[in-house]
DNA sequence: GAATTCGTCACCACAGCTGTTACAGTTGCC
DNA sequence: GGCAACTGTAACAGCTGTGGTGACGAATTC
């Protein structure tokens, strides 16, 4: 922990954020990696991922981009996590050394604790939908594109 | 997330599991971090923080070492989380583009979130002390030190 | 057919974490 | 006093995960 530097979990949200604020237009990947303040490749990695969780469709070509699938007050963070996230670890395991029994034992512990804090940050997270985080937001317009 | 690489919450737990199974018994760097699968100096610089927290007290010197400060039924796993991680993020939040105003606002209310993901993991952490972690695991011999 | 956008790969740069070495300070023992 | 054992800490190297960038094919619209 301490400084996580995997942020796509804040990409996402924010990704869902911008296109819930706008549910009927198409967006480009470039135009919400402007707002974002990262790339277009970048922000189609966190996207696909939220399109195979079904919270997002996409569609190439011209005019092509972006939409979301639900009203934002049926998105929960929690639906994000789990597109983003997934099964994997939260609070981050070592590897003791396995000639030790007492240290495989605290290991096997710490999986059990590691998943508890995932289920209790899901559970968080399943109390917030877009629509709450969004009070404020709608319909603002996005930055300009800058490309 | 994802695959967090900071691991120092775990040790801290194996570390203070280790300590607490033989309360009574001053305990090398060395050999701690021979159970933890680790190097002295890691497993001091954790150490470290236990103690600025108050959870251990050291000794330098000969027959110096390492004890915890409180039976182990008094130290849930949420002091060891506010001694490792403190105020630290835990969701990995990411840079918006300062220029834009919507973005601006999704960042703040991320920063929000966090702050009530950690506070859920660390009431998660707090319903497990060392003791129930340990049952089984006390009065095991910790691992021959391979130095 | 041209323009636009997604989908994806390959590669690079950077940041955070851990491992290692080194060395000063402290303590116990002979 | 001299030596051995340990902590305390700094400095540096290596590894790994993440995100940035460029490239290019496929799909779609006009």
């Amino acid at each position: 922990m301490a400084r996580p530097t995997n942020t796509q979990f804040a990409v996402g949200v924010h990704l869902m954020t911008l296109l819930s604020a706008a549910p009927d237009v198409v967006q480009t990947s470039t135009g919400l990696a402007g707002s974002v303040g990262t790339n277009p490749v970048h922000v189609r990695r966190v996207l696909g991922l939220l399109r195979q969780a079904g919270l997002v469709a996409s569609r190439p070509g011209s005019a092509g981009g972006w939409l979301v699938t639900r009203p934002p007050r049926e998105i929960l963070l929690a639906d994000v996590w789990r597109a983003v996230v997934g099964e994997d670890q939260v609070l981050g395991l070592h590897e003791a050394n396995p000639d030790c029994t007492a240290g495989q034992r605290i290991q096997r512990a710490l999986v059990e604790v590691d998943r508890r804090a995932a289920r209790a940050i899901e559970a968080e997270l399943q109390a917030t939908s877009l629509a709450d985080l969004a009070d404020g937001i709608d319909r603002l317009p996005a930055v300009a594109a800058t490309a």
